[in-house]
DNA sequence: CTTCCTGTAACTTGTTTGGTTACTACTATT
DNA sequence: AATAGTAGTAACCAAACAAGTTACAGGAAG
């Protein structure tokens, strides 16, 4: 299931707003980091900001984060851009009269619940500091290489 | 994204296998269960015999399961039919002459990984025949209920 | 040898994602 | 207040992909 990457994308997009928190803003300067249209950027802020991770003001280059770096986890992000999209589907339309059929989707939707749910215990064990200080020593790595 | 339902249909697939094996089990007669063409059926039988996961033989309705149903997990059943396909996709395709572009998959793809490594942990733990079990709890349940 | 079935390729359709264009509205500067 | 720059958002387009359909070659079994 080729997963969207926007989830990806508004991770880069916080991540930049920390890191270059004193250059100018705008949504061409972040699509260029991103390498991807503006337009998609300020879509990706929309629902950020409907999350309430992110302020905005119109005309203004000056998107802020709204809370804490650590107070952000991985977790929150995913329900900011994706919801309550679940990463493994049940085909909900099956033969009812059918033992399979009929039954299937109570049965897988318990376990694919539990798989979800782990994978979400794991991102919100990370938070978007954690991501601003490696993505800083990763480049200091490639700094020290150079 | 519209998820892809092979993986349910999958595991569908199997279970249907085994619960009816003294039945005719033809393409169509499985297709009718899943509620899908007889071809969709097929394909996702190649799948599982490239994965050893059943046998088959051309021109017969005979569809053999491979194994003992409780060694066969949901996670062998994920990889028969995803591959090392991802839950999660990072960005691949980002500006890397930025701290946040150069740097983001190096970063993203091990907090994704061990989210992915979580959610196969928990369908390594549930095997076909906990499937079929519950689907018989689940049928009994509806027949007290009628 | 006829019938039923599998295996697979090729094509079609519907959905989703991401990119593009275009427009309105807001902010700041002069 | 006029202008330049930017956000917000709708509308549309193109590419990717899933799943359905058609078609057909070939195996199995009576």
């Amino acid at each position: 299931m080729r997963v969207s990457t926007r989830y990806s994308d508004a991770i880069h997009l916080l991540a930049y707003l920390n890191i270059y928190a004193d250059t100018k803003l705008t949504s061409d300067a972040i699509a260029a980091s991103i390498e991807t249209s503006p337009v998609v950027v300020r879509r990706l802020m929309s629902k950020l900001r409907q999350a309430g991770l992110i302020t905005t003001t119109p005309g203004t280059a000056q998107p802020v984060i709204a809370k804490p770096l650590t107070q952000i986890s991985l977790l929150s992000v995913f329900y900011a851009i994706e919801g309550d999209k679940p990463l493994l589907a049940v085909d909900p339309k099956t033969n009812p009269d059918c033992i399979v059929g009929g039954n299937i989707q109570t049965v897988l939707k318990q376990y694919y619940q539990d798989a979800q749910t782990a994978a979400e215990a794991r991102l919100a064990k990370t938070s978007l500091q954690d991501v601003v200080d490696n993505l800083l020593v990763e480049q200091a790595k490639k700094d020290a290489r150079s």
